[in-house]
DNA sequence: GCCAACGTTGGC
DNA sequence: GCCAACGTTGGC
């Protein structure tokens, strides 16, 4: 099993919408960038990810879900309604990738990211906490993901 | 709202 | 293949 962070802006898919869908998985969709979206094919069910809250009020980790179905072709890429339309993918030919998510617990409180900066010792390599940091899916070492879960 | 970081696009 | 221009992300 794998460990993970996803971002998002709580507005759009936040923990309370994860807490709302309660045992039913929500499609992780619209990832437009090459590199997340390698990251998104490694996923396996039952991979753990932590759940990052961006541009918003309050920065930092909510909670955790975890990986119900694995990566598929994302369908938003075929839809020419949808802002995540992409006229260079084909059904035979899909760009993006999509996973299914489901909640495994929101913690009582958020993990700041000023937290995290402050635990930079902890979190050497930990690409989240560097300026400018805009990759949207990453990976997260067992050491960070077991040092993070003592700061819930 | 500002702006640094950085990925993508497209002309050459 | 280079790199300037441009667009997006995301903290502040």
């Amino acid at each position: 099993m794998k460990y993970w962070l996803v971002k998002s802006e709580p507005e759009e898919c936040g923990i309370d919408d994860f807490v709302a869908a309660g045992a039913g998985s929500i499609r992780w969709d619209g990832v437009r960038n090459y590199q997340a979206r390698n990251f998104m094919r490694e996923m396996a069910v039952r991979d753990q990810v932590l759940l990052y809250h961006s541009s918003c009020k309050h920065i930092g980790i909510a909670g955790v879900i975890e990986v119900a179905v694995a990566g598929y072709a994302d369908p938003a890429q075929f839809d020419p309604e949808s802002p995540y339309f992409d006229p260079k993918a084909s059904v035979d030919n899909p760009r993006w990738t999509a996973v299914d998510m489901v909640l495994v617990e929101k913690w009582p409180r958020l993990v700041g990211l000023d937290t995290l900066r402050a635990s930079a010792d902890h979190l050497k390599d930990f690409k989240l906490i560097d300026k400018g940091a805009r990759l949207s899916v990453m990976p997260v070492l067992p050491v960070h993901w077991a040092f993070i879960q003592s700061l819930r």
